[in-house]
DNA sequence: ATGCTTAATGCAACTTGTTGCATACTTTTA
DNA sequence: TAAAAGTATGCAACAAGTTGCATTAAGCAT
């Protein structure tokens, strides 16, 4: 006699990303994938084959489904959220989880040269200091486009602008600190080699 | 006639996390597990079943080795790093990455409820604001004990420091986030329930 | 000395994330 | 209209991370 299963939804965030997103819009996967790499991307991201594996995952759970219609003869299934999945994320919502764990490699690099020594892992660090002034960029921009407007009024509006901005905000936090640390990394250098 | 395995080194920071950590100090798996909660913590962590098993890879390669002496009936084995680990290491540390990807629960729900209405993450959003507030003084204390003194002359102390900069940096920023979006979520409760 | 707690290591099963490839269908273009 | 490029879905194998439990030794209480 085997004991239930008793495991109900305690992590997999991914499905919530998903139905979240298909609650705003019903869509494929390719859809979601690239709702990815905009808005959502900062906080979250997945390729598109766990993308397709949750997906198909939701749906023997009953939690989505498939829109029947469209042409329909297309291969492509436009995925769309039953009654169990609104459910679900309304219990998921409202439960605790720790602030996520950075892991930042060119941290341990960076560290690993403390180390080691050399000054290697310069060209690294102003890669990605021109990565996170394009990536604040892109967001500003989404920024101007989506919250122009004002806000005030508007709760969900509010909110999607809100966490937009903290993407801003870490962006900008990177951008400062690595241009804080780069010019002091290369007067060590310039003192070493006088 | 199998093709010879051609992979290097691609990922694996853990691997590479941990060779820096023992070339700071000689440890033993689970003082290498406490590092982790400690300043390392903010930019990688790991569990200790992950270290074990990471050490004995690295065993089985060669990177390390176990220090003989000790008392030494104890089961308590402390690692090493050998030449053929710096080697691993100093290669490894001027490879590129993409910056670390986010991945942020908080968000999720913050934007679920974006969807479904209803004010209950707001007490999770207070809950992260003390968890961060903690973190920040906790990192402040370590910063405070670990580098009062001037690190000008000293490019190792330096690169630490700043390390732990943007740890305090990032904990300030999530904190004066959450401190505007709180009171800003709770006006719109006021107003809905007027 | 026996029992109780803590420190340290580890196994096994599972879940999640990644990589490389395969398939099928649609649209473009030569 | 056939070839090429692009869109959408998926499998399979693997790598990494998580969870729960088991083991062994030591430290310390009564």
């Amino acid at each position: 006699m085997k004991a239930e299963k008793n495991k109900v939804a305690l992590f997999m965030s991914l499905a919530h990303v998903l139905l979240t997103s298909l609650i705003e819009k019903p869509s494929n996967g390719i859809e979601l994938a690239r709702r990815f790499d905009r808005s959502m991307g900062f906080f979250w991201n997945a390729t598109h084959q766990q993308i397709y594996r949750e997906l198909n995952s939701m749906l023997k759970k009953g939690w989505i489904s498939t829109l029947e219609d469209e042409d329909s003869s297309s291969r492509s299934k436009t995925y769309q959220v039953e009654a169990l999945g609104r459910h679900e994320l309304a219990n998921w919502m409202v439960e605790q989880s720790p602030p996520a764990q950075l892991r930042e490699e060119l941290m341990v690099r960076l560290r690993a040269e403390a180390q080691l020594g050399g000054n290697s892992v310069l060209p690294e660090l102003e890669r990605h200091l021109l990565l996170h002034k394009t990536k604040l960029d892109t967001y500003q921009q989404i920024f101007a486009k989506d919250f122009s407007q004002a806000t005030a009024n508007n709760r969900t509006l509010y909110i999607h602008k809100m966490i937009l901005q903290l993407g801003i905000d870490q962006e900008i936090g990177w951008i400062e600190w690595l241009e804080n640390v780069i010019p002091e990394l290369k007067k060590f250098d310039a003192e070493a080699s006088s």
